[in-house]
DNA sequence: ATGAATCGTTTGTGTTGCACCAATGATTAG
DNA sequence: CTAATCATTGGTGCAACACAAACGATTCAT
Protein backbone atom coordinates (compact mmCIF):
# COMPACT_ATOMS: atom_id res chain seq x y z
CA UNK A 1 0.00 0.00 0.00
CA UNK A 2 2.49 2.94 -1.23
CA UNK A 3 0.30 5.54 -2.71
CA UNK A 4 -2.78 4.32 -3.43
CA UNK A 5 -5.23 6.63 -5.33
CA UNK A 6 -8.49 5.05 -2.76
CA UNK A 7 -10.91 6.05 -4.90
CA UNK A 8 -14.12 6.35 -3.79
CA UNK A 9 -15.36 3.08 -2.93
CA UNK A 10 -18.65 2.36 -4.07
CA UNK A 11 -20.65 -0.72 -2.05
CA UNK A 12 -20.47 -3.26 -4.61
CA UNK A 13 -18.06 -4.41 -7.54
CA UNK A 14 -19.91 -5.44 -10.58
CA UNK A 15 -16.93 -6.42 -12.71
CA UNK A 16 -17.31 -10.22 -11.54
CA UNK A 17 -20.76 -10.32 -12.45
CA UNK A 18 -20.53 -8.40 -15.38
CA UNK A 19 -17.92 -10.78 -16.32
CA UNK A 20 -19.88 -14.20 -15.83
CA UNK A 21 -23.30 -13.14 -17.09
CA UNK A 22 -21.05 -12.29 -20.37
CA UNK A 23 -19.72 -15.19 -20.03
CA UNK A 24 -23.31 -17.20 -19.81
CA UNK A 25 -25.06 -14.80 -22.62
CA UNK A 26 -21.35 -15.26 -24.86
CA UNK A 27 -21.52 -18.83 -24.48
CA UNK A 28 -24.89 -19.38 -26.05
CA UNK A 29 -24.72 -16.60 -28.41
CA UNK A 30 -21.65 -18.18 -29.92
CA UNK A 31 -24.43 -21.64 -30.84
CA UNK A 32 -27.16 -19.81 -32.52
CA UNK A 33 -24.50 -17.56 -34.50
CA UNK A 34 -22.55 -19.84 -35.81
CA UNK A 35 -25.35 -20.96 -38.65
CA UNK A 36 -25.01 -16.48 -39.27
CA UNK A 37 -21.09 -17.27 -39.66
CA UNK A 38 -20.70 -14.84 -36.85
CA UNK A 39 -19.02 -14.89 -33.45
CA UNK A 40 -19.51 -13.01 -30.40
CA UNK A 41 -16.44 -10.80 -30.96
CA UNK A 42 -17.87 -10.24 -34.63
CA UNK A 43 -21.11 -9.12 -32.84
CA UNK A 44 -19.32 -6.78 -30.86
CA UNK A 45 -17.58 -5.20 -33.58
CA UNK A 46 -20.43 -5.13 -35.69
CA UNK A 47 -22.31 -3.12 -33.13
CA UNK A 48 -20.02 -0.64 -32.23
CA UNK A 49 -19.93 -0.19 -35.84
CA UNK A 50 -23.62 0.63 -36.13
CA UNK A 51 -23.37 2.90 -33.43
CA UNK A 52 -20.09 4.60 -34.76
CA UNK A 53 -19.59 4.58 -38.37
CA UNK A 54 -17.04 6.37 -40.52
CA UNK A 55 -14.78 5.16 -37.43
CA UNK A 56 -10.76 5.04 -38.36
CA UNK A 57 -9.34 1.60 -37.67
CA UNK A 58 -7.59 2.61 -35.59
CA UNK A 59 -10.14 4.21 -33.42
CA UNK A 60 -12.00 1.05 -33.52
CA UNK A 61 -8.66 -0.30 -31.95
CA UNK A 62 -8.76 1.94 -29.11
CA UNK A 63 -12.04 1.59 -28.62
CA UNK A 64 -12.70 -2.43 -28.66
CA UNK A 65 -9.24 -2.02 -26.69
CA UNK A 66 -7.85 -4.57 -29.01
CA UNK A 67 -4.30 -5.02 -30.53
CA UNK A 68 -4.65 -3.07 -34.10
CA UNK A 69 -2.95 -6.19 -35.90
CA UNK A 70 -5.89 -8.48 -33.75
CA UNK A 71 -8.37 -6.21 -34.92
CA UNK A 72 -7.18 -6.47 -38.63
CA UNK A 73 -8.11 -9.99 -39.31
CA UNK A 74 -11.07 -9.53 -37.28
CA UNK A 75 -12.22 -6.90 -39.64
CA UNK A 76 -10.82 -9.35 -42.54
CA UNK A 77 -13.32 -11.77 -41.41
CA UNK A 78 -16.24 -9.24 -41.56
CA UNK A 79 -15.09 -8.27 -45.07
CA UNK A 80 -14.53 -11.65 -46.50
CA UNK A 81 -18.57 -11.59 -45.72
CA UNK A 82 -19.45 -8.63 -47.25
CA UNK A 83 -20.22 -7.27 -43.72
CA UNK A 84 -18.18 -4.06 -43.23
CA UNK A 85 -16.22 -2.20 -46.16
CA UNK A 86 -12.73 -0.50 -45.73
CA UNK A 87 -12.31 2.99 -47.85
CA UNK A 88 -9.13 5.03 -47.77
CA UNK A 89 -9.66 8.23 -45.83
CA UNK A 90 -9.61 11.04 -48.16
CA UNK A 91 -7.65 13.09 -45.61
CA UNK A 92 -5.13 10.66 -44.81
CA UNK A 93 -4.67 8.32 -47.51
CA UNK A 94 -2.89 5.65 -44.79
CA UNK A 95 -5.80 5.86 -42.93
CA UNK A 96 -8.57 2.94 -43.21
CA UNK A 97 -12.11 4.21 -42.57
CA UNK A 98 -14.61 1.40 -41.32
CA UNK A 99 -18.52 1.10 -42.04
CA UNK A 100 -20.89 -1.20 -42.16
CA UNK A 101 -22.22 -2.74 -45.75
CA UNK A 102 -26.09 -3.24 -45.78
CA UNK A 103 -25.79 -6.24 -46.10
CA UNK A 104 -23.35 -6.14 -42.35
CA UNK A 105 -26.79 -4.15 -40.67
CA UNK A 106 -29.36 -6.82 -42.30
CA UNK A 107 -26.56 -9.57 -40.51
CA UNK A 108 -26.85 -7.74 -37.48
CA UNK A 109 -30.62 -7.37 -37.27
CA UNK A 110 -31.00 -11.06 -37.96
CA UNK A 111 -28.65 -11.88 -35.20
CA UNK A 112 -30.18 -9.69 -32.60
CA UNK A 113 -33.10 -11.80 -33.88
CA UNK A 114 -31.57 -14.79 -32.95
CA UNK A 115 -30.33 -13.62 -29.84
CA UNK A 116 -33.43 -12.69 -28.66
CA UNK A 117 -33.94 -16.44 -27.58
CA UNK A 118 -30.71 -16.24 -25.75
CA UNK A 119 -31.16 -13.26 -23.70
CA UNK A 120 -34.64 -14.00 -23.08
CA UNK A 121 -33.30 -17.00 -21.43
CA UNK A 122 -30.33 -15.78 -19.25
CA UNK A 123 -32.12 -12.41 -18.83
CA UNK A 124 -35.28 -14.30 -17.83
CA UNK A 125 -35.21 -12.81 -14.12
CA UNK A 126 -35.55 -9.37 -15.70
CA UNK A 127 -38.31 -7.86 -17.02
CA UNK A 128 -38.81 -6.12 -20.10
CA UNK A 129 -38.36 -2.77 -18.19
CA UNK A 130 -35.40 -4.22 -16.09
CA UNK A 131 -33.90 -5.21 -19.57
CA UNK A 132 -34.03 -1.57 -21.00
CA UNK A 133 -32.93 0.02 -17.81
CA UNK A 134 -29.52 -2.45 -17.99
CA UNK A 135 -29.15 -1.75 -21.61
CA UNK A 136 -29.25 2.10 -21.09
CA UNK A 137 -26.81 1.52 -18.16
CA UNK A 138 -24.65 -0.15 -20.55
CA UNK A 139 -25.00 2.23 -23.57
CA UNK A 140 -23.95 4.96 -21.17
CA UNK A 141 -20.89 3.28 -19.35
CA UNK A 142 -19.58 2.17 -22.21
CA UNK A 143 -20.19 5.40 -24.15
CA UNK A 144 -19.27 7.61 -21.33
CA UNK A 145 -15.52 6.20 -21.95
CA UNK A 146 -16.05 7.48 -24.98
CA UNK A 147 -16.99 4.64 -27.21
CA UNK A 148 -20.12 4.68 -28.92
CA UNK A 149 -22.77 7.14 -29.42
CA UNK A 150 -26.13 6.78 -28.33
CA UNK A 151 -28.10 4.64 -30.99
CA UNK A 152 -31.29 5.51 -29.89
CA UNK A 153 -33.91 3.49 -30.73
CA UNK A 154 -33.88 2.81 -34.04
CA UNK A 155 -37.22 2.61 -36.32
CA UNK A 156 -36.89 -1.36 -37.33
CA UNK A 157 -38.72 -3.68 -38.72
CA UNK B 1 -36.82 -20.50 -40.60
CA UNK B 2 -38.54 -23.97 -39.45
CA UNK B 3 -40.32 -23.52 -36.37
CA UNK B 4 -39.04 -20.09 -34.63
CA UNK B 5 -40.08 -19.82 -30.43
CA UNK B 6 -40.28 -16.39 -31.67
CA UNK B 7 -39.37 -15.55 -28.60
CA UNK B 8 -40.17 -11.62 -27.09
CA UNK B 9 -38.51 -9.38 -29.30
CA UNK B 10 -37.22 -6.79 -26.52
CA UNK B 11 -35.53 -2.98 -28.06
CA UNK B 12 -32.67 -4.04 -27.60
CA UNK B 13 -29.48 -6.39 -26.84
CA UNK B 14 -27.66 -5.78 -24.31
CA UNK B 15 -25.35 -8.81 -24.81
CA UNK B 16 -22.44 -7.20 -27.30
CA UNK B 17 -22.44 -4.16 -24.52
CA UNK B 18 -21.78 -6.42 -21.94
CA UNK B 19 -19.50 -8.56 -23.67
CA UNK B 20 -17.19 -5.33 -24.15
CA UNK B 21 -17.71 -3.91 -21.14
CA UNK B 22 -16.82 -6.96 -19.24
CA UNK B 23 -13.81 -7.33 -21.30
CA UNK B 24 -13.07 -3.42 -20.49
CA UNK B 25 -13.29 -4.42 -16.96
CA UNK B 26 -11.30 -7.80 -17.18
CA UNK B 27 -8.26 -7.07 -18.94
CA UNK B 28 -8.03 -4.16 -16.40
CA UNK B 29 -8.29 -6.17 -13.50
CA UNK B 30 -5.82 -8.48 -14.41
CA UNK B 31 -3.46 -6.07 -14.15
CA UNK B 32 -4.43 -4.87 -10.72
CA UNK B 33 -5.02 -8.64 -9.43
CA UNK B 34 -1.98 -9.90 -10.06
CA UNK B 35 -0.17 -8.67 -7.44
CA UNK B 36 -2.86 -10.64 -5.12
CA UNK B 37 -1.75 -13.86 -6.98
CA UNK B 38 -5.80 -13.23 -8.37
CA UNK B 39 -6.66 -13.58 -12.05
CA UNK B 40 -10.78 -12.50 -13.33
CA UNK B 41 -11.47 -15.84 -13.15
CA UNK B 42 -10.89 -16.63 -9.26
CA UNK B 43 -12.63 -13.29 -8.75
CA UNK B 44 -16.03 -14.98 -10.00
CA UNK B 45 -15.07 -18.10 -8.31
CA UNK B 46 -14.59 -16.55 -5.11
CA UNK B 47 -17.89 -14.05 -5.76
CA UNK B 48 -19.75 -16.75 -6.48
CA UNK B 49 -18.42 -18.77 -3.20
CA UNK B 50 -19.52 -15.69 -0.97
CA UNK B 51 -22.43 -15.54 -1.80
CA UNK B 52 -23.52 -19.20 -1.88
CA UNK B 53 -21.45 -21.00 0.57
CA UNK B 54 -21.43 -24.55 0.97
CA UNK B 55 -22.13 -25.52 -2.62
CA UNK B 56 -21.39 -28.48 -3.99
CA UNK B 57 -18.64 -28.66 -6.84
CA UNK B 58 -21.22 -30.07 -9.44
CA UNK B 59 -23.21 -27.29 -8.27
CA UNK B 60 -20.58 -24.61 -8.63
CA UNK B 61 -19.49 -26.29 -12.14
CA UNK B 62 -23.43 -25.64 -12.83
CA UNK B 63 -23.25 -22.46 -11.82
CA UNK B 64 -20.25 -21.11 -13.40
CA UNK B 65 -20.84 -23.42 -16.38
CA UNK B 66 -18.30 -24.51 -16.53
CA UNK B 67 -16.76 -28.18 -17.29
CA UNK B 68 -16.14 -30.02 -14.13
CA UNK B 69 -12.50 -30.62 -14.71
CA UNK B 70 -11.67 -26.45 -15.32
CA UNK B 71 -13.60 -26.16 -12.39
CA UNK B 72 -11.40 -28.87 -10.45
CA UNK B 73 -8.14 -26.91 -11.81
CA UNK B 74 -9.49 -23.45 -10.96
CA UNK B 75 -10.22 -24.62 -7.18
CA UNK B 76 -6.97 -26.40 -7.12
CA UNK B 77 -5.31 -22.72 -8.00
CA UNK B 78 -8.04 -21.14 -5.00
CA UNK B 79 -7.13 -24.01 -2.88
CA UNK B 80 -3.28 -23.88 -2.91
CA UNK B 81 -3.69 -20.20 -1.98
CA UNK B 82 -5.80 -21.03 0.71
CA UNK B 83 -8.54 -19.02 -0.19
CA UNK B 84 -10.86 -21.84 -0.24
CA UNK B 85 -11.45 -25.41 1.41
CA UNK B 86 -12.70 -28.49 -0.26
CA UNK B 87 -14.62 -30.52 2.34
CA UNK B 88 -16.34 -34.20 1.70
CA UNK B 89 -19.57 -33.92 1.99
CA UNK B 90 -20.90 -36.09 5.08
CA UNK B 91 -24.43 -37.11 3.30
CA UNK B 92 -22.20 -38.10 0.38
CA UNK B 93 -18.70 -38.48 0.45
CA UNK B 94 -17.79 -38.42 -2.72
CA UNK B 95 -18.54 -34.97 -3.40
CA UNK B 96 -16.94 -31.77 -2.39
CA UNK B 97 -18.39 -28.84 -0.45
CA UNK B 98 -16.65 -26.08 -1.66
CA UNK B 99 -16.55 -22.94 0.55
CA UNK B 100 -14.20 -19.68 1.65
CA UNK B 101 -12.22 -19.32 4.19
CA UNK B 102 -11.30 -16.58 6.43
CA UNK B 103 -8.47 -16.23 4.16
CA UNK B 104 -10.67 -16.21 1.21
CA UNK B 105 -12.90 -13.76 2.37
CA UNK B 106 -9.82 -11.09 3.01
CA UNK B 107 -8.48 -11.96 -0.58
CA UNK B 108 -11.78 -11.12 -2.03
CA UNK B 109 -12.33 -7.65 0.18
CA UNK B 110 -8.72 -6.90 -0.48
CA UNK B 111 -9.41 -7.40 -4.42
CA UNK B 112 -12.30 -5.59 -4.56
CA UNK B 113 -10.68 -2.47 -2.71
CA UNK B 114 -8.21 -2.20 -5.69
CA UNK B 115 -10.94 -2.95 -8.10
CA UNK B 116 -12.54 0.28 -7.33
CA UNK B 117 -10.06 1.82 -9.17
CA UNK B 118 -10.68 -0.09 -12.13
CA UNK B 119 -14.54 0.48 -12.32
CA UNK B 120 -14.17 4.01 -11.55
CA UNK B 121 -12.54 4.35 -14.93
CA UNK B 122 -14.28 1.75 -16.64
CA UNK B 123 -17.59 3.22 -15.20
CA UNK B 124 -16.62 6.97 -15.35
CA UNK B 125 -19.61 7.53 -16.67
CA UNK B 126 -22.05 6.39 -14.55
CA UNK B 127 -22.61 7.81 -10.84
CA UNK B 128 -22.80 5.50 -7.84
CA UNK B 129 -26.60 5.55 -8.00
CA UNK B 130 -26.88 4.06 -11.62
CA UNK B 131 -23.74 1.39 -10.72
CA UNK B 132 -25.47 0.18 -7.47
CA UNK B 133 -28.35 0.22 -10.11
CA UNK B 134 -26.51 -1.77 -12.44
CA UNK B 135 -24.94 -4.19 -9.97
CA UNK B 136 -28.84 -4.93 -8.34
CA UNK B 137 -29.89 -5.67 -12.21
CA UNK B 138 -26.25 -7.99 -12.53
CA UNK B 139 -27.63 -9.90 -9.50
CA UNK B 140 -31.05 -9.90 -10.39
CA UNK B 141 -30.24 -11.62 -13.43
CA UNK B 142 -27.50 -13.90 -12.65
CA UNK B 143 -29.47 -14.91 -9.56
CA UNK B 144 -33.04 -15.23 -10.85
CA UNK B 145 -30.85 -17.68 -13.18
CA UNK B 146 -30.62 -20.23 -10.13
CA UNK B 147 -27.35 -19.06 -9.27
CA UNK B 148 -26.16 -16.41 -6.88
CA UNK B 149 -28.66 -15.68 -3.81
CA UNK B 150 -29.37 -12.27 -3.02
CA UNK B 151 -26.28 -11.78 -1.09
CA UNK B 152 -27.38 -8.44 0.22
CA UNK B 153 -25.60 -5.18 1.58
CA UNK B 154 -22.70 -6.50 3.47
CA UNK B 155 -21.49 -4.33 6.45
CA UNK B 156 -18.18 -4.33 5.05
CA UNK B 157 -15.90 -2.03 5.96
C1' DA C 1 13.64 15.94 -51.71
C1' DT C 2 15.13 12.95 -48.28
C1' DG C 3 14.57 10.75 -43.97
C1' DA C 4 11.54 9.77 -40.15
C1' DA C 5 7.20 8.68 -38.46
C1' DT C 6 2.49 6.67 -39.04
C1' DC C 7 -1.32 3.40 -40.68
C1' DG C 8 -2.56 -0.79 -42.04
C1' DT C 9 -1.02 -5.33 -43.13
C1' DT C 10 1.05 -10.07 -42.84
C1' DT C 11 3.30 -13.61 -40.37
C1' DG C 12 4.75 -15.89 -36.50
C1' DT C 13 5.06 -17.02 -31.51
C1' DG C 14 3.15 -17.49 -27.03
C1' DT C 15 -0.47 -17.46 -23.37
C1' DT C 16 -4.86 -18.09 -21.34
C1' DG C 17 -9.28 -19.92 -20.83
C1' DC C 18 -11.74 -22.89 -21.95
C1' DA C 19 -14.06 -27.71 -24.10
C1' DC C 20 -13.72 -32.42 -24.56
C1' DC C 21 -11.98 -37.25 -24.02
C1' DA C 22 -10.15 -41.09 -21.34
C1' DA C 23 -8.72 -43.27 -17.24
C1' DT C 24 -8.52 -43.68 -12.12
C1' DG C 25 -9.85 -43.97 -6.98
C1' DA C 26 -13.45 -43.43 -3.77
C1' DT C 27 -17.97 -44.00 -2.76
C1' DT C 28 -22.76 -44.98 -3.21
C1' DA C 29 -26.80 -47.36 -5.25
C1' DG C 30 -29.23 -51.26 -7.41
C1' DC D 1 -21.21 -57.45 -6.64
C1' DT D 2 -21.82 -54.61 -10.34
C1' DA D 3 -22.97 -50.30 -12.06
C1' DA D 4 -23.28 -45.57 -11.66
C1' DT D 5 -21.55 -41.12 -9.71
C1' DC D 6 -18.09 -37.48 -8.02
C1' DA D 7 -13.82 -35.63 -8.09
C1' DT D 8 -9.42 -35.89 -10.04
C1' DT D 9 -5.52 -36.18 -13.39
C1' DG D 10 -3.61 -35.87 -17.84
C1' DG D 11 -3.97 -35.06 -22.52
C1' DT D 12 -5.48 -32.73 -26.94
C1' DG D 13 -7.27 -28.93 -29.34
C1' DC D 14 -9.24 -24.45 -30.28
C1' DA D 15 -10.37 -19.52 -30.09
C1' DA D 16 -9.13 -15.08 -28.59
C1' DC D 17 -6.15 -12.62 -27.77
C1' DA D 18 -1.04 -10.02 -26.89
C1' DC D 19 3.22 -8.99 -28.72
C1' DA D 20 7.08 -8.60 -32.07
C1' DA D 21 9.15 -8.05 -36.59
C1' DA D 22 9.06 -6.59 -41.11
C1' DC D 23 6.83 -4.47 -45.17
C1' DG D 24 4.34 -1.03 -48.50
C1' DA D 25 2.01 3.14 -48.73
C1' DT D 26 1.68 7.54 -47.24
C1' DT D 27 2.44 11.76 -44.72
C1' DC D 28 5.35 15.01 -42.24
C1' DA D 29 9.43 17.65 -40.96
C1' DT D 30 13.36 19.72 -42.32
Amino acid sequence: MTSLPVVNQPVHRSGALLDHLARRIRTRSEAVLAPLGLRPRHLIALTVLRARGGITQQALSTTLEMDGTNVVSLLNELEAEGLIERRRSPEDRRRHVVELTQAGVERLAKAEFVLAAVEDEVLAALDDNHREQLYHLLVQAVEGHGTICPPDDEPAT
